[in-house]
DNA sequence: TCAAAAGTGTTCATTATACACCCATGA
DNA sequence: TCATGGGTGTATAATGAACACTTTTGA
């Protein structure tokens, strides 16, 4: 059906004309001004929140904007998203994944400007955050409405919502949204907030317990006011060598 | 934890700057060229190819390339992949999906360029393929090395497998790759080889029927030296309105 | 009649689901 | 002592894995 391969194998053909200056190739393309997006999510009091800041741009006068900031000349990606959480929240060293590149001409109202979402999920120890610039809070994000964000910030935030609901059927992300030291009660609570569904404890436990990647830290919770729970940690480490690998085919 | 959602509804501090003109603004960004490119996966003869056109770079003289192009100004790079995989091959109306974004900045030997890589397939009827500029084939994805291959496409080209892969086990991805009626043996043939991995031929039929989205077209192979097997086609439609949703933690 | 692959069923092991009771704590 | 949620176990159903024989065709 196809061409046989070593047939054509064939040389160069030679009467091809070869691109000797790369840069001058390169200088000949569009250019184009490039943002990176921070999706930065939280869950706090059995919500998913997200960090928003005030967007300063007159037209969207009151409107919440995604953390973001343009790409810096010879900037790879990955690290102007990292810059961009560390500049508006300072943190460092947290969970962060490129979900999608978003380019409709006209998301940007000044021109065409492509912006690269990323995933960040912090915990919900609050003294994460130590920089409060332009009123960077938390929006429980399952009663943002579009009105509420400049620019198409909540078709990226969709988009990464969608992800994250995805991903964490696949990896403990979650995981990353919770304290170093959790009970089993705000695991479940975590995965229903998220999920958008209602699990059965024991069946949730058990499930957990079976992939025994949970680390019984013989504390109990101490700010409830009936019967504590355990409080447990999660075992990265040991999670990163015994990942799966193949679910079989299912859809 | 979290400050209070509504006390912090307050109004916009009266003393920040407003940005009034947004092109002023997005002028100020630095641009990059950005260009899409295209792994074109096809299957035939049991192997996982991927279409590869020679670089007409001298630097990169005698490797091959994937399908890419600079992004047209204000052009989606959805609309821009759609129409290298036109200009490329003469194909329209194909699979087509944005996988992710390349920005490592010495990745192209000309200075910056971002390039957005995404996934085609290709069903193997090899009247496809219509223009074969450039010596336009297709090479099977398992022997290639990254010496045969011009930039970080070898790097693309491996991020683009290992999600087809994944993929494949979650969408009926993998039946874009046949033609529209296939023998079974040709179903499982496809999946072993892009997945790498042996399966039983019983179980798999079994898994398949149970899907209960093959139509039997009530024809046999009639190219083979042994008992032809029935052609089936997928039924896209049903697949569609039955999408898995769920399918539990598991990591 | 032989070789090669198509087609089919059963058993067993594993995993998921549904469900009910006792326990520890603070109020 | 009561209300609240923590903690546990079992029975059943569904799914996945392993496995062997008969059938059809072309050579």
């Amino acid at each position: 059906m196809f061409e046989n391969e070593t047939a054509l194998q064939q040389p160069v053909a030679s009467d091809r004309a070869l691109i000797k200056d790369v840069h001058e190739l390169v200088e000949s393309y569009p250019r184009v001004p490039i943002t990176v997006d921070c999706v930065i999510f939280g869950f706090d009091n059995n919500e998913l929140k997200v960090l928003l800041i005030r967007s300063d741009i007159e037209m969207y006068h009151g409107k919440w904007s995604l953390l973001g900031d343009f790409a810096h000349d010879h900037e790879e990606l990955d690290d102007a998203a990292y810059r961009v959480l560390r500049e508006r929240t300072g943190m460092d060293d947290v969970y962060l994944e490129q979900v999608r590149t978003f380019s409709k001409p006209n998301r940007h109202p000044g021109g065409r400007v492509l912006t690269v979402a990323y995933c960040s999920l912090l915990n919900s120890e609050h003294h994460d955050l130590k920089i409060l610039d332009n009123e960077l809070h938390w929006h429980v994000v399952k009663t943002l409405r579009s009105e509420d964000v400049a620019f198409d910030h909540k078709e990226i935030l969709d988009t990464c919502y969608a992800w994250l609901q995805k991903r964490m059927l696949e990896h403990p992300l979650g995981l990353n949204l919770l304290p170093e030291k959790f009970s089993l009660r705000e695991l479940q609570n975590l995965y229903e907030a998220i999920l958008d569904i209602k699990l059965d404890r024991r069946n949730f436990r058990k499930k957990f317990f079976s992939m025994d990647f949970l680390i019984d830290t013989g504390e109990y919770e101490d700010d409830v006011h009936h019967r504590p729970g355990k409080l447990y940690r999660f075992d990265f480490d040991k999670y990163k060598l015994n990942k799966k690998r193949w679910t079989g085919i299912e859809f």
